[in-house]
RNA sequence: GCCCCGGUAGCUCAGUAGGAUAGAGCAACGGUUUCCUAAACCGUAGGUCGGAGGUUCGAAUCCUCUCCGGGGUACCA
C-alpha cells in the first residue's frame, strides 16, 4: 500500500518539483477515521512556499494520478494532512501473495548476496550459563534470523578465552575440590569458582584415576577438562533453546598465527603506539579518545584490546559486508576503543553494528538477586527454561527493547506462565488449525475469489495488519529490534482474535466462508513465519 | 567528576523514521459461551509521559539544565 503512494508521488512530483525537495513520510493514523495512510507533505511544506498547508494539500492532490480501484478517496483534515483511503478489495489483495509465497512471505532479498557474522554469548567457560547470558543468546540468535530473512547469509560465531587467569583460577579450583575428594583439609579459597559444577568435574578425575593426580598441574589436566566439561555444558543449553553456532573463535588462535604481532607492528608503523614505563600503549588522544591506552602491559601480556582489534580484522579479511556484536552494558567503554583501532587502520567501521543489551535483574520472592559465576550466585538458563519453557525463555527475552533494562520476577514467572503474551500469539494460531480442522469435512475452501465480501470491519483491520508484516519485518531487520515483532504479532493475534469473534466461517454463506478461510489461513502463515524469526513454535493444538 | 542506558497507568513495558484525542498486557471492577478452542471477546476505571526551560504550525519523541535508578570509567575481560 505505502509503496502504491510512493509510486504516485514520484509521478506527482514530475509536475511539483517542490515534492522532490522533502522526505514524503507516509504514516499509519492511530485514529480511523484518518484514513489508513497520511502523509505530511503539505504541513512540511508551508515555510518554503509561504502557503497556507491546506492549499498546498489541495494542490498535491489535484495532481496525483491514482487508480480508483486502489485508492477509494483522499481526505484534507487538520492543520493539513492528507489522508488516504484504500478500496477494501485492493486491501484484501494481500491474501493472494501469503497464500502463494507461504513460508517465504516477509522475506525479501534486498541484502542478497551479502555477508554477515552475528557474534553473540561468547561468555568464557568458566561456569554454566546464566539468565543473563539468556538475554544475550536470545538476541543474537534472533537477529541472526532477522538478516537471513531480509537476505543475508549468516554465520553465528561465538568469541571465546581459554588461556588467561580465569582459567587457570578454574584449573586450579577443580584440583582443590579433587584434592578435598582425597580426604585433604582445605581451605577453599574464597576467590576461586564455588558452584557445585567444579565439584562434579573433580568428581570426574577422582572416580577415573584416584589419587593419581595429586601431583598434576591446575593448568594442565584440570583446566582441560574443565573447560571441555563446560563448553559441552554451554553448547546442550544453547541448543536447547534451538541455538547453534557455526563457529567457535578461540583468541589463543590470534597469537599462534601471529595476528596480534602483526597488529602490533601495524600500530608501530603508523606511529600510533608508544613504549610508556614498559608498557605499550595506543594513541586514542589522536584518534579521538579520551585518554591513551595500554595494548600490552609491561608484564608483556596484551590487554583485550589488541586481540579484540585482531579479532575484529580477521572478519573484515573474512569478507563479511555487516558484522554484529551483541554485548552486555558492562561492556559499553570497551567497543569504541575497538573501532577507535580499526578505524586508524582505515578499516570501514560501518559495518559493525554493535548491539548493547541492558542487564536483566532478577527478582525472587521480591528481591534482587546479584549474578556471579565466581561466587555462584546465579540462576541458570537451564534453570529457567525448566520453569517456563523454551517458547517464554526466548519470547521473555526479545520482547522488549535491548536498551530497555529487564526486570524478571522468577516468582510471578513461574506462577503466573500462563498469562504470559506468547501464549496469545500461540492461541491465534492453534485456533486458526483448529478452525482448518473443523471445516475440512465442509464443503469450504480457502479461496481468493471473492476476497471482496471481506468489508466487516474486523476482516479490514486483520487484512491491513497483514499488509504491515512486510514492512515491520524489513524496518526491525535492519535496524536490529527484534522486539517491535513481538508487538506487531501482539497486534495480529488481537486483530485475529477480534475477528474470530465476530466473523463467523461456519454458517455463512459459500463465498464468504471461503474469503474468510483464506483470510484465516494467510493469518496462519503470517504467525507461523514471525513467530519462526523468533525461534517460538506455532502449535496446532493448545 | 566524566561516559552509556533507563525513568510513560498500581505492576511489567510499547510508542522516541517530530504529527491529529499517549497505548498494550497484567492487576481491579462489570458483562459475553444453545455458536469454528473463553489461553478469547466487550465495557468501566486508572496518566501533570521524573521535573524545569527552550526549538516550531505541532514535542513522550529534538536541544539545554536538573533529580532518581542501573552500568561503566584498570597495565581485569
Amino acid at each position: 500500500m505505502k509503496n502504491y503512494l510512493e509510486k504516485i508521488f514520484n509521478e506527482a512530483a514530475q509536475r511539483l518539483s517542490y515534492l522532490s525537495d522533502i522526505k514524503i513520510n507516509f504514516d499509519i493514523p492511530k485514529i480511523e477515521s484518518h484514513g489508513d495512510f497520511s502523509c505530511n507533505a503539505a504541513m512540511m511544506l508551508t515555510k518554503k512556499l509561504k502557503k497556507n498547508p491546506r492549499q498546498i494539500a489541495e494542490e498535491i492532490i489535484s495532481n496525483l494520478k491514482y487508480d480508483e480501484d486502489i485508492i477509494q478517496k483522499i481526505e484534507i483534515a487538520g492543520p493539513g494532512f492528507i489522508n488516504f483511503f484504500f478500496t477494501p478489495s485492493f486491501i484484501a489483495k494481500v491474501i493472494k501473495s501469503i497464500l502463494e509465497q507461504k513460508e517465504n512471505y516477509g522475506r525479501v532479498d534486498k541484502y542478497k548476496g551479502k555477508k554477515a557474522n552475528v557474534e553473540f554469548v561468547s561468555a568464557n567457560p568458566t561456569g554454566p550459563l546464566t539468565v543473563g547470558h539468556g538475554r544475550n543468546a536470545v538476541i543474537g540468535d534472533t537477529v541472526a534470523n532477522m538478516l537471513e530473512s531480509i537476505g543475508y547469509e549468516v554465520d553465528r560465531e561465538y568469541y571465546f578465552n581459554n588461556a588467561g587467569r580465569q582459567m587457570r583460577v578454574l584449573g586450579d579450583s577443580v584440583k582443590q575440590r579433587y584434592l578435598q575428594l582425597l580426604g585433604d583439609k582445605i581451605d577453599f579459597p574464597e576467590d576461586y569458582y564455588q558452584g557445585e559444577y567444579i565439584k562434579d568435574i573433580a568428581k570426574l578425575f577422582f572416580d577415573e584415576h584416584g589419587d593419581k593426580l595429586k601431583e598434576e598441574k591446575p593448568e594442565g589436566k584440570f583446566k582441560e577438562r574443565a573447560e571441555q566439561e563446560i563448553f559441552n555444558d554451554i553448547k546442550r543449553s544453547l541448543k536447547l533453546l534451538g541455538i547453534e553456532f557455526n563457529t567457535f573463535y578461540n583468541e589463543n588462535t590470534l597469537f599462534e598465527e601471529g595476528k596480534i604481532e602483526a597488529l602490533l607492528n601495524a600500530f608501530k608503523e603508523k606511529n600510533l603506539s608508544y613504549e610508556k614505563n614498559k608498557a605499550v600503549w595506543l594513541k586514542f588522544i589522536e584518534l579521538g579518545g579520551e585518554q591513551d591506552k595500554v595494548i600490552v602491559k609491561s608484564t608483556g601480556e596484551p590487554t583485550y584490546r589488541l586481540p579484540d582489534i585482531a579479532y575484529h580484522i580477521t572478519k573484515f579479511d573474512r569478507g563479511y559486508d555487516l558484522m554484529v556484536d551483541v554485548f552486555g552494558s558492562d561492556h559499553v567503554a570497551s567497543y569504541p576503543d575497538v573501532l577507535a583501532g580499526l578505524k586508524a587502520l582505515d578499516y570501514d567501521v560501518n559495518k559493525i553494528k554493535v548491539i548493547i543489551y541492558q542487564f536483566v535483574t532478577i527478582l525472587e520472592n521480591g528481591e534482587v538477586v546479584k549474578m556471579s559465576t565466581r561466587k555462584a550466585n546465579y540462576v541458570t538458563l537451564d534453570e529457567l527454561v525448566d520453569e517456563v519453557g523454551i517458547d517464554v525463555v526466548r519470547y521473555f527475552f526479545i520482547m522488549r527493547n535491548t536498551s530497555s533494562h529487564m526486570n524478571f520476577d522468577l516468582t510471578l514467572a513461574k506462577k503466573q506462565s500462563d498469562e504470559n503474551p506468547v501464549f496469545y500469539l500461540q492461541y491465534a494460531h492453534a485456533r486458526i488449525c483448529s478452525i482448518i480442522r473443523t471445516v475440512s469435512g465442509e464443503n469450504i475452501i480457502a479461496s481468493t475469489r471473492h476476497l471482496d465480501l471481506l468489508v466487516k470491519e474486523e476482516e479490514q483491520q486483520l487484512l491491513k495488519k497483514l499488509n504491515k508484516y512486510e514492512e515491520e519485518i524489513l524496518y526491525a531487520s535492519e535496524n536490529f529490534e527484534p522486539h517491535r515483532i513481538c508487538s506487531y504479532l501482539e497486534e495480529l493475534a488481537a486483530a485475529f482474535h477480534k475477528f474470530y469473534t465476530f466473523c463467523r466461517i461456519l454458517g455463512s454463506k459459500k463465498k464468504l466462508a471461503d474469503a474468510r478461510l483464506a483470510l484465516a489461513e494467510a493469518t496462519k502463515t503470517v504467525l507461523q513465519n514471525g513467530l519462526g524469526i523468533l525461534g517460538v513454535t506455532a502449535p496446532e493444538r493448545m
